[in-house]
DNA sequence: GCGCTAATTGGACTACAGTCCGGTTATGCC
DNA sequence: GGCATAACCGGACTGTAGTCCAATTAGCGC
């Protein structure tokens, strides 16, 4: 019998388990308690696992609230690379502009953060660095600096706009201003590096 | 005799002496063996004081680093309240523009964040959201909003500059591209928002 | 100088993140 | 199916941030 291999490194059967029931647990956890009010210890009592799996298995709380969102955020990144237009490449014959592009991804962005903001903010700021460690980051900053392609220093103003659609910064700026205002502020921001 | 009364909540001369004492050693063992890997027992110790007076004193580690901070941190207020143009506002008959003023504060919030950067980062890293709740960035805020009065959103913009100006960010982005490039894209941001 | 009162002190205590390693169990080969 | 091996498991352990409260001590009016 053929059996399919997702990748090389292959999961055994109780450790793939395991990680289920994990990520289960924190998911309910989380809903019920808060991101920030729920510990590694009871996440690991409710999976009825140890609590060396979990760090084995994850590293630390930021790497489990990665493995949570690894869902949605590769759906993103999929759109990014391959979706359509504004946010996609779109088709060869009528490709948007790198401005348009950048005005999606900016919104797409928001719309992906705010919705799993504690998620998110406990990803980014569980250690000073964290955000900046992570693969994520890496993509989006590839993504802006391609769009801004051409113009003065397009890696330096990629961090730049990245830097106001931080989970941590988007919390406490929402909290102040509301989202409508903050949403308008960072395109503001994406039009003024594409101009 | 008369004695001089900086305020009213009046410190007791061993409370006084204590804040010296453990401020003293603090700096010294940031110094020695880097702000990230001194404990506040290590420093507890270093100064012949109890953890709980460490707490009571500071509330907490970005507490300590705040207030090994306040002397920089207040000189640069004052300066930009009071001192000459264009950081400051300058003599009534030769005022700077707020877009000069913006580029003078953007230039000297750098120099005083990467002259202290472990120390900043620690101030705002510490705990998630403290950079926000620390007064220092409501009167960067404030000072920085009033500079950008009469253009669209300027509570919001201010915000998207500080953000890129937080310590945790130019941490991860100076050892990416170098000092140089992260401040003239702060600068450009700067100008962007006085346009 | 002297006692009254309230602030201060400091170390024992709790809770949590993260590490370690002896025992266990799945997997692949024969 | 049976066995060797490598990966996995889980709970005891460590180090640290932050809390709490009984004992102390400074400031103040007399």
């Amino acid at each position: 019998m053929l059996t399919l291999r997702t990748s090389p490194p292959k999961e055994r059967a109780d450790a793939a388990r395991n990680r289920a029931v994990v990520l289960a647990a924190a998911a309910a956890l989380f809903r019920e308690h808060g991101v920030e009010s729920v510990s590694m210890d009871a996440i690991a009592a409710a999976a009825g696992v140890g609590k060396g799996t979990l760090f084995r298995r994850f590293g630390d709380k930021a790497g489990l609230a990665t493995a949570l969102l690894d869902q949605q955020e590769r759906a993103l990144q999929e759109a990014i690379l391959f979706g359509a237009a504004p946010l996609g490449p779109g088709e060869p014959d009528a490709a948007p502009t790198p401005a348009e592009r950048l005005r999606a991804f900016t919104n797409a962005y928001l719309d992906y953060v705010l919705t799993h903001l504690d998620l998110v903010r406990m990803s980014e700021t569980a250690s000073p660095g964290a955000r900046y460690r992570i693969g994520a980051y890496r993509f989006w900053h590839r993504h802006v600096s391609l769009l801004l392609a051409g113009r003065s220093d397009p890696e330096a103003d990629a961090h730049a706009l990245l830097a106001a659609l931080a989970a941590d910064h988007l919390h406490a700026v929402v909290a102040d201003l509301g989202e409508a205002r903050v949403r308008q502020a960072a395109l503001r921001l994406a039009d003024a590096l594409t101009t």
